[in-house]
DNA sequence: TTTCACAAATGCAGACTTGCAGTTCCGCAA
DNA sequence: TTGCGGAACTGCAAGTCTGCATTTGTGAAA
C-alpha cells in the first residue's frame, strides 16, 4: 500500500486549483500576452479570487511556469560519495534539486513563453538560487562526514568548504542555463553537464 | 580644466533631488521602520511627487541603500594583464564594479538598516549580478586580444571560456559577501579577497 | 532676446502584492 | 451524527510600481 493511495478531499481541491491557475495563466499569456492576462483575469478563469490566487503562487510568473518549491530528496543525498569527481557528483545534484521546482507545463507553451519574455527566465534563476542554499545545507552535512574534508581548510572551516564547492559545482549548472543553446522545454538535464564540466577542468588547468 | 568642473543646473537639481531622497528614504527607514517610511512620505520629505521617486529609484530598497548602477571605469579593465594570477584580477575588477553600485551613505545607519532588513542585503545583490554581466562583456573582449585565450577551448569559443572564468572569479566575491563575518558597513575591499582566493585554490587542488 | 527642443516633474489610471478580519467548509473525534 | 478546530477562501484597504499624457523650466540655437 502506498502512501499516496488516497489523497484526502482538501488535498485534492488544492491541486487541482494549483493547476486550473496555471493552466489559466499559461493559457492566458500565451494567448493575449503576459500583461494582459491581469491577476483578477486568471483567477477569474480558475474559479477562484484574485487573493486566493497568492496563497498559491507568490507571482505571476510562477504561475505562468508553474513554479514550486525546489525540494531535496534524501536518497540523491545518500548516494554521493566524495572520492569520485565531486564536483560532478554535485553539480548533478543540483540540476536534479532544480527540476524538483519545475512544474510539468506544454513543452510547446513554455517555448513561447520564455522566448518571448524574457524576465521569465529571470524569476526561474532565483528558484535555482534557492536550490543552491537546499544543496548547500546538504552538502555540508554529507562532506562533515568524510575524514578527508570534515577537518576543512587552513583557516576556514567544513561549512565554508562545504559553500565554496557547491559553488564551483554551481558553475557548469549557470553557464548552461545562460547558454544560448539552453532549451528550456527539455530543461536542463544531469547529462548536458558533461561538457560544460569538461570546461570548467580543461579553465582550471590551464590557470594553474 | 576637468570636465566636472561646472555640472549644469539641471545635473547639479538631479543630483540634489538623488541625495534628498537617499537621506529621506535612509533616515525615515531608520527613525519609523521601512515598512512605515512610505514612498509618499519619503518623497514628500525630499519635496517632490510620489512618481518623481520612481524617476529616480526602482524601488524603496535602493533609495534606502542609495544603490545605483554600477559602471565599470575603461582604465581598469586596460591593466589587467591574462598571464597572471588571472582569477585573482578578475575578482578584484568584480569588486571595483559592484562598488561603484553603493552610493555612499552614514556608516552607522547603514549598519543598522541592514542588520534590521535583511532583504536589502538581498537587494544589493542582485546590483551584484548586473555587475557580472558588466565584467562579462569586458572580460570576454581583453581574452579575446591575447594569443593563449582567443582560440577558446575544445567545442567552446572565446565568449563561452570568458563567461565561465568570470563565474570563477565571481566565486569568492560571493563568498565573501555571503560569509558570517561580511560587514557591510565597509563593504567588499579587493584585499578581502585574498583568503577566499586562498580558499578556491586549495579546493581546487584537492580536487584534481 | 526670442524661440525651440528636450529633460524632468507631475497627475492619473491600472496592475501587482500583502496584511487583516470575517466566513465557509473539510477532517476528525466524541 | 454532531460539534469543534483549523485550513482555505474571500473582500477590503494600503502600499508598491509602471505607462501615458501633460506641463514646466533649462540650455542652446537663431
Amino acid at each position: 500500500m502506498t502512501k499516496i493511495a488516497t489523497p484526502s478531499l482538501r488535498e485534492r481541491r488544492k491541486a487541482e486549483t494549483w493547476t486550473a491557475l496555471h493552466e489559466a495563466a499559461a493559457s492566458l499569456a500565451l494567448e493575449r500576452g503576459l500583461e494582459h492576462a491581469t491577476v483578477e483575469a486568471i483567477a477569474d478563469s480558475a474559479g477562484v479570487s484574485s487573493r486566493t490566487f497568492f496563497n498559491y503562487f507568490r507571482a505571476k510568473e510562477d504561475a505562468v511556469l508553474g513554479l514550486q518549491e525546489p525540494v531535496l530528496d534524501p536518497q540523491l543525498l545518500s548516494r554521493i560519495s566524495p572520492r569520485v569527481d565531486l564536483v560532478g557528483q554535485v553539480s548533478r545534484l543540483l540540476v536534479a534539486v532544480a527540476r524538483t521546482a519545475l512544474g510539468s507545463t506544454d513543452a510547446r507553451r513554455r517555448r513561447q513563453l520564455m522566448a518571448a519574455y524574457p524576465h521569465l527566465a529571470q524569476r526561474q534563476m532565483e528558484y535555482m538560487v534557492k536550490a543552491e542554499a537546499l544543496v548547500c545545507e546538504a552538502v555540508a552535512s554529507v562532506l562533515a562526514g568524510d575524514p578527508s574534508w570534515a577537518a576543512g581548510a587552513e583557516g576556514f572551516g567544513a561549512d565554508d568548504t562545504a559553500r565554496m564547492l557547491v559553488m564551483i559545482a554551481g558553475i557548469p549548472v549557470r553557464f548552461n542555463l545562460t547558454s544560448a543553446g539552453y532549451d528550456p522545454v527539455r530543461g536542463l538535464r544531469p547529462e548536458d553537464l558533461d561538457p560544460s564540466l569538461a570546461l570548467l577542468r580543461q579553465i582550471q588547468r590551464k590557470l594553474s
